[in-house]
DNA sequence: GTCTATAGGTAGATAGAC
DNA sequence: GTCTATCTACCTATAGAC
């Protein structure tokens, strides 16, 4: 039952290693680390297990992987929207506000657009959030770090507000912006994500 | 190595069941239902596979009945804090603001209290709303009724304070309530939930 | 009510062919 | 760069003993 007798390879390394990136973020959105399999990720691909694991080390460097490149794609989206230059898309390194003088509500306007287009990826981060509040799970110390500068960076920006206790702010806006999410993502296209964020918004940023 | 030589059930049907219960609850909130394993509940509960299986019909029956259960203690809790009486515990069936006529902020403030009481409650929905997010998932409709109960228990109740938008507001609420819980978990014992949902309801919440 | 035993399946990962 | 083959481990579920 062998489709091809030679090895034909049909992608170069760094294409394969894209798209299997892309592959993977559909399936942790759906499954979370501790559901999906590589075999999916790797029958998606039309590839076998043996061949994905050329390209990933294993399970877990999979997932570093894919949150990576997530992390690079969407905050390379977001900076573009802001106009902002000179961002490498590592979250962890860089953040948004620190490379403008944006106030806090144009930075989650831009955020909330980007991420209304990404539905996925918005299901990425809400799985790989709550999974990982566990502290054995292999990215929670990513995800804590994570939530601490978004909360500087908005806490920031709100001070350059004017806001009267940014760090307040930082978080009651955080909290919404995910909530909000979720509700948009479990009622697919029945919310105005972009609106209602909007409306939430000026109740929280002054 | 056998311990006991005689089938010595050292607790009732029932009292075994709760305990189970309990313990899913827990392994749950920690891997979600892709994630968790029987084995790891029976472990936990000093019996094996088969012991546990005898309670309940597999793993999705499990889930079932442990989100049941859940409900249950919940919706107990936060209605003995409201001093609402008849309350079964079926949160599709029943709800909260049905039974009384408190306003949103009453309302959400007891709901809150009690989950600052429970989180690893507050974890076991986090979790598996992120998961049941996708189509497939064994508890996808029935998340899917529960934001709908809750969103029109909400709007009543904020009807009942004469907002001008009572949906709008009830999203917005469940919206921040559901991402401060986030922040509150994940910074473990660092934010006050109680204080900090407060704040949020004032901007909320006229 | 819980056990042992086991069936039958799926998982992650490695070795070596091509 | 991808394959086949395989190992080891783990998981759900069932049957039947006690």
């Amino acid at each position: 039952m062998r489709r091809r007798t030679t090895a034909t390879p049909r992608m170069s390394a760094g294409a394969r290693r894209e798209s299997i990136l892309n592959t993977t973020i559909g399936c942790i959105a759906q499954f979370g680390f501790w559901g999906f399999t590589i075999r999916d990720v790797a029958q998606a691909e039309g590839i076998t297990e043996a061949g994905l694991l050329y390209h990933f080390k294993g399970k877990e460097d999979l997932l570093a992987e894919t949150l990576k490149y997530a992390d690079h794609v969407n905050q390379i989206a977001i900076a573009e929207r802001l106009g902002v230059e000179g961002v490498t898309g590592d979250v962890l390194a860089d953040g948004i506000a620190y490379h403008c003088d944006h106030g806090l509500k144009t930075i989650l306007a831009a955020t909330v657009e980007t991420n209304a287009a990404r539905p996925e990826l918005v299901r990425l981060y809400a799985l790989l959030e709550s999974e990982a509040l566990s502290a054995d799970h292999p990215v929670h110390a990513y995800f804590k770090e994570r939530e601490t500068n978004l909360l500087r960076e908005y806490a920031f920006a709100a001070a350059r507000d004017g806001v009267a206790d940014p760090e307040r702010t930082a978080l009651q806006a955080l909290s919404a912006m995910e909530g909000l999410q979720l509700r948009w993502l479990n009622d697919a296209n029945d919310i105005d994500f972009v609106a209602e964020w909007s409306a939430l918004a000026d109740l929280i940023i002054p």
